[in-house]
DNA sequence: ACCTGAACACCGTTCAAGT
DNA sequence: ACCTGAACACCGTTCAAGT
């Protein structure tokens, strides 16, 4: 039967989660599939086209959703807090920001992360400055609120033998946001 | 005239820097250094060992270092402050550091880049109980200030046009010290 | 419209032969 | 001891030919 372009970027985006772009390969690809090489180029120009494809859905899907689903919340405080949440709770949404960071490097993944990372400050530092602080001050607690982010998932892709406990997780959070909103 | 293992080393390093360790091919390193694939192969027994011949090279120079220089200040504070200055500094070792994040998936970075960043996040954890701090508490604070450090260089890397200034470093450093210290 | 299969280029790797 | 050059495998890409 007869293959659409969203097998193959399907296909893509579970081979980026598992070893970057750099496991992006179109013979392997197409043998997982059932097809060949062949039909690949019907649908797309080439590798990069599907890659692209691949890095489209997940901003769609990954970067606007955590996002919206707090944007909503009155207090800066707490939208900052469930934020965090969002964002470490699923295991699958940080897999796949980690999947794409071994790639950063990547001519086709740049753009696309740069876009991700400034809505994701723009989006902290307008949190921050909801809460009173100066826009220099906001800038940095956004930044060290991103770090908080980036160093924790940091240390479970460096030791996926023993994560953390949720309790760990849950303690890290609030001591997070108890020490970045003070003094508002 | 005879090429060594460090000639290879060295240019390897450089492609790294450039382009993580996707970077590396034999092929056209061989042509930046005026010889052929041949000889790479008296050197090394293959790609995967010039890339970890590489990597064992950043690890001794990159991480040691910057630890050592600081390891001997007495006050922690002081010294948390200082090792952030000096890892933040030097464009090139954040380039260097930031050049591996990108290949962070690659089986063979994995593990060094694991070894290296307990290394230093042992060390901050124990800057941080030096101050006093509980065990899970200095944990926490150690994670941070490992997350201040890395979303310094993400957002240098993914805005090269506008660096920020010395004064913004200098700022950010400041304030990320004074709150990660806070209840000392 | 969608796919196959053969072809070619590029890079990793091997190895016999050179100095 | 160190290097060359030819060979082969693997994957990206093209394309004429099939359904």
């Amino acid at each position: 039967m007869a293959l659409g372009k969203e097998d193959w970027i399907l296909e893509a985006a579970l081979a980026i989660g598992r070893g970057g772009t750099a496991a992006v390969a179109v013979e392997p690809l197409a043998k997982r599939l059932g097809t060949t090489k062949g039909s690949f180029y019907w649908h797309f120009a080439n590798r990069d086209a599907l890659i692209a494809a691949t890095l489209d859905a997940w901003e769609n899907e990954y970067t606007e959703g955590p996002i919206a689903q707090v944007a909503q919340i009155e207090e800066p405080r707490e939208r900052i807090a469930r934020l965090l949440e969002v964002v470490m709770e699923d295991d699958r949404e940080g897999q796949a920001d980690v999947g794409l960071l071994a790639s950063a490097h990547d001519p086709l993944v740049a753009p696309v992360f740069a876009r991700v990372q400034s809505r994701r400050f723009a989006f902290l530092e307008e949190c921050f400055g909801d809460l009173g602080f100066t826009p220099a001050v906001a800038r940095h607690r956004a930044r060290l609120a991103y770090g908080a982010f980036l160093a924790w998932f940091e240390q479970r892709r460096v030791h996926p033998d023993r994560p953390p406990s949720r309790r760990e997780l849950r303690a890290y959070q609030r001591e997070t946001i108890a020490l970045l909103t003070r003094g508002s």
